[in-house]
DNA sequence: GCCTACATGTAAATAGTTACATGATTGA
DNA sequence: TCAATCATGTAACTATTTACATGTAGGC
């Protein structure tokens, strides 16, 4: 899944709540993900477009919003179309090509409450899967260079496993939680709290 | 500094040790960078060709390694010439124009052995600077839109920011390092064991 | 004989950023 | 009135991956 249609998934998933002009979309964008890809306007932007030509948003000029009663031109909000409701729903409903991705799993995860706890349990499994066989393939690869690299370079190795560790450790936390503690839809109300 | 520009540093860097061919090159890009930038030939062969016409590389055909007795061809081992090294040696000296980036910081860090102490205590509070002020704009940026958010968003958020956080400490324990054992170039040494 | 790893390269497609162009609104 | 933020959009450029094309060498 390019980071496109990860760009995709997540715009249908911020439409979902309430209808947002480009600009808002951005920010949330920023806000909502991890730390914290900044999207430039010559990625969103043409982006909406398709998805207004694929009949997955509608668009709509202004006075949307009440508040806007001074005339403020030329921003346009964006809804999501019927079609564009199922196909969240289908994309939710999915384990999703690919949510294993480092990018397609920040925004999958950022839509679990709006998906159903046996959905969940495989997004994490399957995430948890990706990270486990990564540090198989980076041991063992390691091994067989280790005595080329300095001290320094071994550092970072050994700080990049680390890391890698860490998620695994943290995705253990959260299906351990998820089993724990199913539960269907849970839109706007916690989870366990997982700290 | 594009990906292209880390890309020839750390050929630069690499081929500092001894020629190698750009299948080599590969493998270890792969192995001795965190986890684990995999490196295409698409991008690879036109950058080493690039540097070959930038004059840093110089190209020999086969039988530069003894082990070859047999007839492979086909291969080209690389190597630095007098400019490559002389480019090396000026960015080695430099704080290299971002080597704050995430990319270009693992690069230069994993050359850590053949720079000074003072090269490496500007890069490691370059770098820290940076992570701090990425700290600081992310967690405002949150407070403003907070309660937007779900339980699940929240924690993908929480999750990020300890990971900076945690890079953080990790720098600070080698700045610290640094600072009470600072030594010249270690190429193939060691420094205090930072485990 | 076949699979895996070694080895080099290019063309086409894809993705994405930067810089530009434009203009309104808000608050100091 | 000046700066910041809101707001939309495109064109040119840069970067990068994927798929293809081609062949050797070593182990089972």
């Amino acid at each position: 899944m390019a980071k496109t249609d990860v760009l995709t998934l997540a715009i249908l998933g911020m439409l979902a709540e309430q209808p947002l002009h480009g600009y808002q979309i951005r920010k949330l964008l920023g806000s909502e993900l991890g730390p914290f890809r900044a999207l430039s306007y010559g990625s969103l932007y043409p982006c909406l477009k398709r998805m207004v030509a694929d009949d997955l948003l509608s668009v709509e000029g202004e006075d949307f919003d009440a508040r806007a009663a001074s005339s403020r031109r030329s921003r346009i909000a964006y809804r999501l179309t019927d079609a564009g409701k199922a196909k969240l729903a289908a994309e939710l409903a999915s384990d999703g090509a690919h949510s294993w991705d480092d990018d397609a799993f920040d925004v999958r995860f950022s839509m679990f409450g709006k998906t159903d706890s046996a959905t969940r349990l495989r997004i994490l499994e399957g995430r948890r899967t990706r990270l486990a066989e990564r540090l198989e393939e980076v041991s063992s690869s390691l091994k067989k260079v280790r005595d080329r690299h300095d001290a320094y370079t071994a550092e970072l190795q050994r700080h990049g496993l680390e890391q890698v560790e860490r998620e695994v450790q943290w995705l253990d936390q959260l299906i351990e939680t998820e089993r724990s503690a199913p539960r269907g839809n849970t839109t706007k109300s916690a989870p366990a709290d997982p700290n």
